[in-house]
RNA sequence: CGGGGAGUGGCGCAGCUUGGUAGCGCGCGCGGUUUGGGACCGUGAGGUCGCAGGUUCAAAUCCUGUCUCCCCGACCA
């Protein structure tokens, strides 16, 4: 993409009401724009890094055999009373509104009750499992405060999937492949180092959950950690019991703060009983379904990257997620460059590599700024300077020195 | 929801204490000089000072109400 073609622009300044650091980043460079507190429009530049983090999330949600689907924003009413969640007592972050002929509805704020109704509409009998379905979704919540800029609103978008399995055996062996999914996907998006399987709260079907904490200091939890043995625990569940249970002692542990960005339940068959989904088994006898549930907070995620990766000169996107892999600079506009420049970006281009081509009759330093801020991994300057070489300077985001390389080894370089 | 802070051109800010009809930087338009880390000179456009009442001859400035935003806490499948 040309940089002419782009409405999107970069700040100088940040929004004096915005002080998350992500936040500030990611409007800076023109990746969102505000709406509201809380609610975030997501640009050409924005929406690129979304699809990334999507795309690979959605391939390792395909790896374990999940099926995508789309739920709807609007929900009714009636499913969400057979769990006792209607109820603003119980959920204190509806937002819900009236149809024309004054029936109820809901906004999404989650799709598990609605997902399960659907589902039992298709699985009758022990031969229909297992299933499991996943979604990118936007949920809405009506939280109290919304902070941290894309990482906690109230508008967000969430990968969700649903696991029904025929008993607790098969929903355990389901329930361990996507905690190695998810590892992958932290892995694939440049943060597994720093993200922990955690034990948290696990609600009233099981002793834990299982929560994926990425050590960041804007997040919100604090966590209990044993690098050795690679074990984690929210302070939610830090107590005398659970370490005993878990097989470490109190001062083993190192104390950090972390974001939550994904977090995965299992509903035993409590969901199941309420919502009465249950299929025929092999000896003819009705029975209820092992439910599972997996979310991955996919503009958190995103967030949490943007606060990570960053340094005083902007975003520093990592290679897999970065909305252009490479940020072309052209210095002035005397032909020789403009050919060379505008010819190596469709060189670039037709060998299947994402430029952002920075065609603008800007000066140098804009475009350096530029380059920074936005985060692209790989940076290439043509000019005059360069051509008298016979090549073309390149350097990436992460390092302070470039180095003049041709165009053939460029392409090599990027194409590896 | 409790506590604290803030709303003045697109963005960042000053002006408010002590009322007299709004200013600076960035950005934007035009002309020129520039061209390797966000250039410079000149010249323009752009604001009912969040909104609604009130006080006053006169309100960005004082008073009341209200909306919005940010932070801390609480909350958080």
């Amino acid at each position: 993409m040309r940089i002419t073609e782009l409405f999107s622009k970069t700040s100088k300044t940040a929004p004096a009401d915005e002080v998350s650091k992500n936040a500030q980043l990611l409007i800076r460079a023109g990746y969102v724009y505000k709406e509201m507190a809380g609610a975030y429009a997501y640009l050409p530049l924005g929406i690129r890094v979304l699809d990334k983090i999507k795309q690979i999330v959605r391939e390792e949600m395909d790896a374990i055999g999940g099926q995508e689907l789309i739920m709807t924003g609007l929900q009714r009413k009636e499913i969400w009373e057979t769990t006792g969640r209607w109820s603003d007592d119980v959920v204190d972050v509806w937002f819900k509104s009236k149809l024309q002929d004054g029936t109820e509805v809901g906004f999404g704020w989650s799709h598990e009750e609605p997902i399960v109704e659907m589902l039992k509409r298709y699985v009758e009998s022990y031969k229909d499992l297992p299933v499991s379905v996943y979604q990118f979704q936007t949920k809405l919540r009506n939280e109290l405060r919304a902070k941290s800029g894309i990482m906690r609103g109230r508008e967000f978008v969430m990968k969700d999937m649903y696991s029904c399995n025929v008993d607790a055996d098969a929903h355990e062996k389901f329930y361990q492949a996507s905690i190695e999914a998810y590892k992958r996907i932290y892995d694939r998006l440049g943060i597994g180092k720093d993200t922990y399987v955690t034990f948290a709260s696990g609600g009233a079907f099981t002793q834990f959950s299982h929560e994926f904490q990425t050590i960041c200091d804007a997040g919100e939890d604090i966590i209990y950690l044993h690098r050795e043995k690679n074990i984690a625990l929210n302070e939610e569940v830090m107590d005398d019991e659970n370490l005993t249970k878990l097989g470490v002692k109190r001062e083993e542990l190192e104390k950090v703060k972390t974001a939550e960005v994904g977090n995965i339940f299992n509903f035993g068959t409590q969901k199941s009983e309420d919502m009465d989904f249950a299929f025929t088994n092999e000896q003819g006898e009705r029975q209820f379904v092992h439910l599972g549930s997996y979310g991955i907070g996919i503009t958190r995620v995103m967030g949490v990257i943007a606060e990570k990766f960053s340094d005083e000169r902007g975003l520093v996107w990592p290679e897999n997620i970065a909305p252009f892999r490479v940020y072309l600079a052209r210095f002035g506009a005397e032909e020789a460059v403009v050919v060379a420049a505008d010819k190596l970006y469709d060189e670039l281009q037709t060998a299947g590599v994402e430029v952002i081509y920075d065609d603008r009759d800007a000066r140098p330093g804009e475009k350096f700024a530029d380059a920074d801020i936005l985060g692209i991994p790989h940076r290439i300057v043509v000019s005059a300077r360069s051509l008298e070489q016979g090549s073309f300077e390149y350097k990436k985001r992460t390092e302070p020195e470039s180095s003049m390389q041709s165009a053939e080894a460029l392409k090599s370089l990027l194409t590896a």
